[in-house]
DNA sequence: GGGGTATGTCATGAG
DNA sequence: CACTCATGACATACC
């Protein structure tokens, strides 16, 4: 029967490459899964440790009701999974062609065309055209198999024809909306102007107030001061934008096990985007608009990762991206992952385990079966070596089966377990060899091999090992202690290694749980340290805005006053006065040595109140 | 021999 | 109430 299922499970890859080619996607998973899943295990091979990470149930309960609610992996689990779901579409060989022709629309530009405009697909000349058919082709063929062009919207496209605008909209529109903030960064100059005309300053007062004293109507309003007042009433568009990422880092918390690898996360329960889009990664992060990094080193992108980039964040940082991404999965294509790019996925402590793995995997029971204490020593070197001992009793369990025991009863977490590297999906009985070997080592005096409980087990005599008694149901359990004719210090001998072994599993589960959180809080401190150096910059642009803007004003003071006159129509000597700027808007000249007599140049009422006590 | 690490085991509390 | 799981604490083996 497997051999039936492998048949048309290949079958099934074919059709779904094909159907790929011709722009239908075949969530081939999706179907395989709970059929064969060990055929798609051979992406990781045997050995992988997709296969060794225990959190099969966390799939098998789909969607993860049944994990125990302590486990802090369980809210990886699902990223981790969409992840290698995006991994092994992406590196599946079938668009691997495709998935060069994406790179040559990227990267090569027209040898003819303006540097600056390799997308140039209107070209007038030979080579122009040549190059936009062959893009138009590769555009097209892109978009058939379901893959998106990344266009880098930073790239200028003066010259695109009609016919094509169509098929880029979608670019083009992100061109816009960029070609638009643009603009308006290029008019903010503008903009601050507008905002000069509606200053709360009241510039009517400097422009020649009839309220000011005959001595003071010469003033002379400079033009560069009214600017001034009204850049200092908009203090805060003066200062440097805050860091873009630092908005973002504010508001959102650090996530720590993001990296490039999160670039290619995406919510494919929702809406399956472009593959080799830069989209955002994260959405509960959507909302956050992020820009460009700009200084900030290329390890903060990966810091950064989890949240999500808006449309410019893309285009600045796609270059990083794309690159580190496909470079990525260019080594999972060859087979050539860097085993500790493994363990990085492994952070989570689920996302080893393929997502593509079944649900009753057999490999899943054969793996930890295989990977048991001692090696081989469990079910099946126990089923051998017993097989003559089977009596009456262990007749009522004949169809007690390792299947028997992956569906109900497997609660192995073990993590990091040896694993023989040929094991299939049919081998959760240990290879006979390793088997003989135990047994030879056991003979050699090498009893720890086994452990004690299982000698101890064995030494009972009884039909089932020590592995057999930690992990048969516990209906089968209490059934094999009412039916053996045990005294009582067997049975309680029984219970404790029934109880002591599954108390090793969940050590050991425990141990790696800890483990992940401290990797997980080390990363949280490396992008809370992003985030301060983040801060800091911010404080130090703000700190040089503000001093230049004290000394600007200082500038303009000095100007103004060198214009005014007293009320003996004496020039007012700058050094002896300053200007003080109020909150509600008003100018005050104020002397440096006594703040009691206050001259006004602009403001009605303080300059009313000195009419008033003048007569 | 001492320190660090890995692992097994026990006790205990919670589900 | 029995069972299972998680976890701290301790012991032991190993490097």
């Amino acid at each position: 029967m497997h051999h039936m299922k492998k048949y048309f499970t290949e079958g099934l890859i074919q059709l779904t490459i094909l159907l790929s080619l011709i722009g239908v996607r075949v969530d081939v998973d999706s179907y395989l899964n709970g059929y064969f899943s060990p055929l798609i295990e051979a992406d990781g091979g045997p050995s992988s440790a997709f296969i060794q990470t225990p959190f099969h149930h966390y799939r098998d309960t789909a969607a993860g009701h049944q994990v125990h609610p302590k486990c802090p992996e369980l809210d990886y689990f699902f990223t981790s999974r969409r992840l290698l779901d995006e991994v092994r579409a992406l590196g599946s060989p079938a668009r691997f062609p495709t998935r060069v022709s994406a790179w040559l629309v990227h990267l090569v530009p027209d040898d003819n065309a303006d540097i600056g405009e390799p997308n140039n697909l209107s070209g007038d000349s030979g080579n122009d055209e040549i190059n936009a058919e062959n893009l138009r082709e590769e555009v097209e063929n892109d978009h058939r198999t379901g893959l998106s062009v990344y266009q880098d919207p930073t790239i200028p496209r003066p010259g695109c024809a009609t016919e094509e605008l169509s098929k880029e909209d979608t670019l083009q529109n992100q061109e816009d909306e960029e070609a638009e903030v643009k603009d308006q960064a290029e008019n903010s100059p503008a903009l601050l102007n507008t905002l000069t005309q509606s200053s709360a300053l009241e510039p009517e007062d400097l422009l020649g107030s009839s309220t000011l004293p005959p001595p003071l109507s010469d003033v002379v309003v400079l033009p560069q001061w009214q600017d001034f007042l009204s850049e200092f009433d908009n203090f805060d568009s003066m200062v440097p934008q805050p860091i873009p990422d630092l908005e973002g880092d504010l508001t959102n918390p650090i996530s720590y096990d993001a990296s490039l690898r999160d670039a290619m996360v995406t919510r494919r329960d929702i809406c399956r985007p472009p593959l080799f889009r830069l989209e955002s990664t994260n959405s509960s992060h959507s909302d956050q608009p992020q820009s460009s990094l700009g200084a900030l080193p290329s390890s903060l992108f990966s810091l950064s990762g989890n949240s999500s980039r808006n449309e410019t964040t893309q285009s600045r940082m796609g270059g990083y991206l794309d690159e580190a991404v496909f470079e990525h999965i260019n080594m999972l294509d060859l087979g050539t992952v860097d085993p500790q790019m493994l363990l990085d996925d492994s952070d989570s402590g689920l996302s080893l385990e393929s997502g593509t793995r079944s649900t009753a995997s057999p490999s899943t029971s054969s793996d930890s079966l295989c990977e048991e204490e001692g090696g081989a020593t469990g079910y099946s070197s126990e089923v051998e070596s017993f097989s003559s001992k089977v009596g009456a009793c262990a007749a009522a369990y004949r169809d007690w089966s390792p299947v028997d025991l992956n569906e109900h009863i497997w609660h192995d977490h073990t993590y990091s377990l040896p694993q023989d590297q040929n094991s299939t999906s049919s081998c959760w009985v240990p290879p006979l060899k390793s088997i003989k070997q135990e047994v030879m080592s056991e003979d050699e005096g090498e009893p720890e091999e086994m452990g004690r409980d299982e000698h101890r087990v064995q030494a009972l005599g009884l039909p089932f090992s020590a592995f057999q008694i930690v992990n048969m149901p516990v209906e089968d359990f209490l059934e094999l202690l009412d039916r053996q004719d045990l005294v009582e210090s067997q049975v309680s001998f029984l219970r404790d290694v029934r109880r002591r072994g599954k108390n090793k599993l969940a050590a050991q589960n425990c141990r790696k749980r800890k483990l992940d959180a401290i990797v997980s809080l080390q990363g949280e401190v490396e992008g809370l340290m992003v985030q301060r150096d983040a801060v800091l910059r911010q404080r130090a642009h703000t700190a040089k805005a503000l001093s230049a803007m004290a000394e600007r004003f200082e500038e303009l003071s000095q100007t103004v006053l060198s214009h005014l006159q007293d009320e003996c129509g004496q020039p007012l000597r700058p050094e002896n006065y300053t200007l003080h700027c109020s909150a509600n808007g008003r100018v005050v000249v104020q002397p440096r040595t006594s703040r009691t007599s206050r001259t006004t140049v602009t403001g009605g009422k303080t300059a009313k109140r000195k009419k008033d006590k003048k007569p």
